[in-house]
DNA sequence: CCCCAGGTCGTCA
DNA sequence: TGACGACATGGG
């Protein structure tokens, strides 16, 4: 066990928000999370956070790797709220809200599973890809089965993944995995990309659409930039702008909140879906 | 039985 | 370019 203290983190809300998709809640109001080498356990004590790992080699920085805790969301927050004073409101609830670092492989089979799903829809069809190609691990008694790598998942076939419930989209994720192994497609060339061309290359796969590729963007590659629009967000920008179209989102959301679009349209998002008062 | 979900593709004008 | 239906699957 180890303890990160005096963090300003609402773990609930990063965790639950829909942002990643494998987690359990435990009945210690605890969360268990699957990783890409290890299974961890995180509780907050009130403003400290406790980990536990089957896996404790070099936890602390990967936890705060992936719970994105060295970025200063403060200083962040408070250019947002100079952009626009109005959002004041929207930011102060998202207060200690961090974006997730996530795997890149995973996200970007997690995102390719979202189009069109719903999230316990997604988390379902990544714990089947997982039971089936996956790691075992052991933590605390149970059994947890980590993201499959593309070794591990390379010679898979179509029907196998529909039989895991991938549905229509069991030809992208087959696609692309192909296009991994035969090095067609590297995500690992997107760290020194820009957006504008991250995006380019994410969407030259099918199945991957803008919607997708700014997930990826944004959850994978910390590029705040990038401004995946969905259903809520829409929502959002309707009853609360009146404004519809995808592009004219995207226009606004870059006039006003600029670099940090990506991460304000993840608030809208987490406040339009998961909390009541602005319903 | 209809509608929808952190959308994208193919087609047709 | 833009509109529109299809697409697997399961829950409300």
């Amino acid at each position: 066990m180890i303890k990160i203290k005096n963090i300003n983190l609402k773990l609930d809300d990063t965790i639950t928000c829909g942002q990643i998709f494998r987690y359990t809640k435990e009945i210690d109001n605890s969360y268990t999370v699957i990783l890409s080498d290890r299974v961890v356990n995180l509780k907050m004590d009130e403003c400290d956070l406790i980990i536990k790992s089957n896996n404790e080699e070099n936890l602390e920085f990967i936890i705060r790797d992936y719970l994105d805790l060295d970025r200063n969301y403060e200083l962040i927050n408070k250019k947002i709220v100079e952009y626009d004073n109005e959002f004041k409101l929207i930011v102060d609830e998202c207060t200690g809200f961090k974006i997730i670092h996530q795997p890149k492989f995973e996200c970007l089979i997690s995102y390719i599973v979202s189009q069109n799903n719903r999230v316990s829809m997604i988390s379902k069809v990544l714990d089947n890809i997982s039971r089936k190609y996956g790691k075992e691990v052991i933590f605390e008694g149970k059994i947890y089965y980590l993201f499959p790598t593309i070794d591990e998942i390379k010679d898979c076939t179509i029907e196998d993944l529909r039989q895991l419930k991938t549905g229509f989209r069991d030809k992208y994720i087959y696609e692309i995995i192909n296009k991994i192994n035969n090095n067609e497609f590297d995500l690992n060339l997107i760290d020194d990309m820009d957006s504008e061309n991250a995006l380019k290359y994410l969407m030259s796969n099918k199945g991957i659409g803008e919607k997708v590729a700014s997930c990826i963007l944004l959850f994978s590659y910390f590029k705040t930039d990038v401004y995946p629009i969905d259903t809520w967000v829409k929502k959002y920008m309707k009853d609360t702008y009146n404004i519809d179209s995808i592009k004219d989102i995207r226009q606004y959301t870059n006039n006003i909140y600029k670099e940090y679009s990506g991460l304000c349209i993840q608030y809208m998002f987490h406040v339009k879906r998961n909390k009541s008062w602005h319903k």
